[in-house]
RNA sequence: GGAGAGAUGGCCGAGCGGCUGAAGGCGCUCCCCUGCUAAGGGAGUAUGGGGGUUAAACUCCAUCGAGGGUUCGAAUCCCUCUCUCUCCGCCA
């Protein structure tokens, strides 16, 4: 959510800076909606400070044992007045709401012009794609061949984008989780946090989730849950409606992420690249505001990290303007080396939110002046751990078809060296 | 799932339908006193929003878990919901 007294005072200002994501602000439409808002406002704080005046008055008069018969009667009347006024009010609110909840963040001013993802900005490159002395093969022909990935059965289950992992390919998203966890409690300070896979409206609208993009969510029949699409949800939410005290605060979580991929029919069909269900190790953190580029720029690294560790090649990305998520003000995306789409696919995502979610979340500081006042939120993926697992196998994948295990990694794989049929 | 109790400011805790945005205590901030420490005295200390102002001052409205209702007037009465606690049942 941005400033309403921002979007008040100069929307203009704000209109300017949204056309960056080619997002057309209707500045005339928002300026009625605030002028019918301010004019019942107005009315009905007035009527309701002659009802409080009123009120005191009779109770006074009632002491003194005056009759209160005839001001009862007028009184009566405002409240008519005031119950009207109020049901008027609601919906200019409601209607002002629905306008500025549906605005995007504001992007800083380093994010690069750009209308879409052909726009974005590599930044840098790490490792070099190994070069392969006979045809490689993706990753649903390795894991196939070697047990360990069945998308049949995934189908059988459930259906359409789910899978089965089994023996060493289960144990190998378990080693891949447990692996990064220990990486960011261990090396870069963040607190592992267990939370609910489900979460309430309350919590996706503070993320931003809600009320745009409900049809990307996985919704309960019968309750008033969700499934949560990232760990961000939870995390970010930790400290809903809070003034924190200790600052920064790092969390970083495991968790199964559930997304419809409602707008996603015909891309990325083959493989687990594009799942309903996938695990993911997430970084969230909360810090004042003059922090965030800062620490934007660490928790990336965090994701980059896990990547060398892995000796998976990759490169960095500025999204441009264009490409930019709903609530982001900076989001660079990891991109790791896959060998048989012969590309770079997306494997993290690390944004700078400011005070955008913070605003939604009523999660604040207290400053020198001692008032409240808005955090700023980042996250990232550390990693998306099905992705990962698919880089692996691909990037690591031997002439025999068998798979060759990092270093890093095989402390937790029992110090096994390779996947093999 | 059944029965009962509860939810008030940073924390604890009081609160007869009007004089309660809310007693009292703790904590915190500032000042005074005291040559350290300890103790003592005084003042201040919720949040969001509107109007107003160059900015203030000033002023108004809302908020006692959430939402409805009764009433001229609700922290206080009624209803619904959520959460917490206790007991019973079920269960990994």
């Amino acid at each position: 959510m941005l400033d309403p007294s921002v979007l008040r005072s100069d929307p203009e200002t704000v209109a300017t800076a949204l056309a960056r994501r080619h997002f057309n602000l209707d500045v005339a439409a928002l300026q009625t909606l605030d002028q019918e808002r301010k004019v019942l406002q107005i009315q009905l704080e007035d009527l309701r400070n002659i009802r409080n005046e009123t009120s005191k008055a009779i109770g006074l008069a009632r002491r003194q044992g005056e009759d209160t018969a005839i001001m009862q009667t007028a009184a009566a009347q405002n409240g008519e007045d005031i119950k009207t006024l109020e049901r008027a009010l609601e919906k200019a609110l409601r209607d002002w709401e629905a306008l500025t909840n549906s605005l995007p963040n504001i992007p800083q001013e380093s994010v690069p012009d750009g209308r879409n993802e052909a726009d974005n900005v590599v930044l840098r490159h790490w490792g070099t794609p190994a070069e392969f002395a006979f045809t490689v093969k993706d990753h649903v022909d390795i894991g196939e061949a070697l047990g360990i990935i069945d998308f049949a059965a995934g189908a059988r289950l459930a259906g359409a984008r789910f899978v089965v992992l089994r023996g060493q390919g289960a144990r190998l998203e378990r080693a891949l989780i447990q692996f990064m966890l220990d990486l960011h409690t261990g090396a870069h300070g963040y607190t592992e946090i267990a939370p609910p896979f489900l979460a309430n409206a309350d919590s996706l609208f503070g993320t931003g989730q809600l009320p745009k993009f409900e049809e990307d969510l996985f919704a309960l029949r019968d309750d008033p849950y969700y499934l949560i699409p990232t760990a961000e949800v939870p995390l970010t939410n930790l400290l809903r409606g809070e003034i924190v005290g200790t600052l920064p605060q790092k969390f970083c979580a495991y968790t199964p992420c559930f997304r419809r991929e409602a707008g996603a029919y015909g891309r990325d069909t083959r493989g687990m690249i594009r799942q309903h269900q996938f695990d993911k190790v997430e970084l969230v953190q909360v810090v004042r505001p003059e922090e965030s580029a800062a620490a934007h720029e660490m928790l990336t690294g965090h994701a980059e990290k896990v990547l060398q560790l892995l000796e998976l090649p990759y490169r960095v990305m500025a999204l441009c303007a264009g490409d930019l998520g709903f609530s982001a003000a900076k989001t660079y995306d990891l991109e790791v080396w896959l060998p048989a789409q012969n590309q770079y696919r997306e494997i993290s995502s690390c944004s700078n939110f400011e005070s955008f979610q913070a605003r939604r979340l009523q999660l604040r500081y207290r400053g020198d002046d001692g008032k409240p006042q808005l955090l700023h939120t980042l996250n990232g993926s550390g990693l998306a751990v099905g992705r990962t697992l698919v880089a692996l196998i691909e990037n690591h994948q031997q002439a025999d078809g068998s798979v060759r295990i990092p270093e890093a990694l095989r402390p937790y794989l029992g110090g096994m060296e390779q996947l093999r049929a």
